[in-house]
DNA sequence: GCCGTTATCTTGACTGATTCAAGAAAACAC
DNA sequence: GTGTTTTCTTGAATCAGTCAAGATAACGGC
C-alpha cells in the first residue's frame, strides 16, 4: 500500500510530471491489481472527483512506457494494468469468471527465455498465461474440468 | 497444404455442413497462417466471390469452437487464427514489424503446465508467448535490441 | 430426386474500447 | 512571477467485432 508521497516520487523518478490525476490513476492500479481501464476511471474520480476518460488513457499510457505499470491483455478482454512489475510473474486467467490471478514464474528469476527454434528472433521477454478455472469456478461448477 | 477434399472431409468430421464459405475459410487460413480476420475475408473472397464479413465472422467462430483452427490474440493485435493445432507450439512476437512466428514447445508434449502456485485454479492450457524483435528487424536496426 | 427442417449466410445497423485533434489549464525551471 | 512545455478537457471519430431478422442452402428422410 504506497503512500501518496511514494506514488508522487515514483513519478518524478520516471521524469513524470506530478498531477493530481497521475497519482489517483497510479494508486487505483497499486490498490485495484488487474483493474480495466473503466474500473480504473472509476476509482481515480472517487478520488480526485472529475477526471476526463481521456486522462486517464493517456496517464494509462505515460505509466506504461515508463514501466511504472504493467498492461496486460489476456484473449477475449480489454486492458488491465497491474502495478507489480519486475519480477517477471506470470498470470492465471479463469475461461469461467475471467479472474487473473498472480502466478510466481516456476522457473527462475529470467526465464522462459529459451525458445526451442526461436528462428532468428531476438527475444527480450516471455509471457505466460495459464487458462483454466479458478477455485471458485471449480466449485460451483465441478462438471467443467 | 490439404485438399479441398480434405477440408471438406474436416468439416464433416466436426459435425459442420459443408459450405463454400467454410471450405474458403479453411483453406485461407491452411494457406495464410497468423492472418486476421480482413485478410481471410479478402482471400476467402479471391476463392468464392463474394462471402459477407459477418459470414467470415461465423465460420471462424465455428471452427474456432470445433477446434479446427485455433485463434491468437497477441496484445495490441487483433484476432489471428491458425491451422496448426494440437501441438502445442507457441508464438514468438516481432515488437516492431508484428510478424508471428512458430515456437516448438521448449519441455515437451504437453508442458508448461507447471505453474508454481496455482491458487487453487485447474489449469487446462499454458500460453506463452515470446516478444522480441524478428531477425529481419534485428538488421535492419541493430541498436534496437 | 424432392421436401422439410435446421443451420448458415446476407444485409444493415449497432456497440464499446480506444484513439485523434484542438484548445484550455497547470507543472516546473528560471 | 513568467514562460515554456506538458498534461488535461471536450467532443468527435475509428475500427474490430457483434446483434438481429429475414433469405438461402445443406442434408437426412421419403
Amino acid at each position: 500500500m504506497a503512500t501518496t508521497s511514494e506514488l508522487e516520487q515514483a513519478l518524478r523518478g520516471a521524469a513524470l510530471r506530478v498531477t493530481r490525476p497521475r497519482v489517483a490513476v497510479l494508486a487505483a492500479v497499486h490498490e485495484h491489481p488487474h483493474s480495466d481501464t473503466d474500473a480504473i476511471i472509476r476509482a481515480a474520480r472517487e478520488d480526485v472527483g472529475d477526471v476526463s476518460h481521456q486522462a486517464v488513457y493517456d496517464v494509462l499510457r505515460a505509466l506504461t512506457l515508463s514501466g511504472l505499470v504493467r498492461r496486460i491483455e489476456p484473449a477475449g478482454s480489454v486492458a488491465r494494468y497491474e502495478a507489480r512489475i519486475g519480477d517477471n510473474h506470470h498470470h492465471a486467467v479463469c475461461r469461467s469468471c475471467g479472474v487473473i490471478a498472480d502466478v510466481d514464474c516456476a522457473v527462475g528469476a529470467t526465464p522462459c527465455l529459451t525458445a526451442s527454434n526461436d528462428q532468428g528472433f531476438v527475444i527480450d521477454e516471455a509471457e505466460v498465461v495459464y487458462w483454466g478455472l479458478c477455485a471458485s469456478c471449480v466449485t460451483s461448477n465441478p462438471s467443467a474440468h
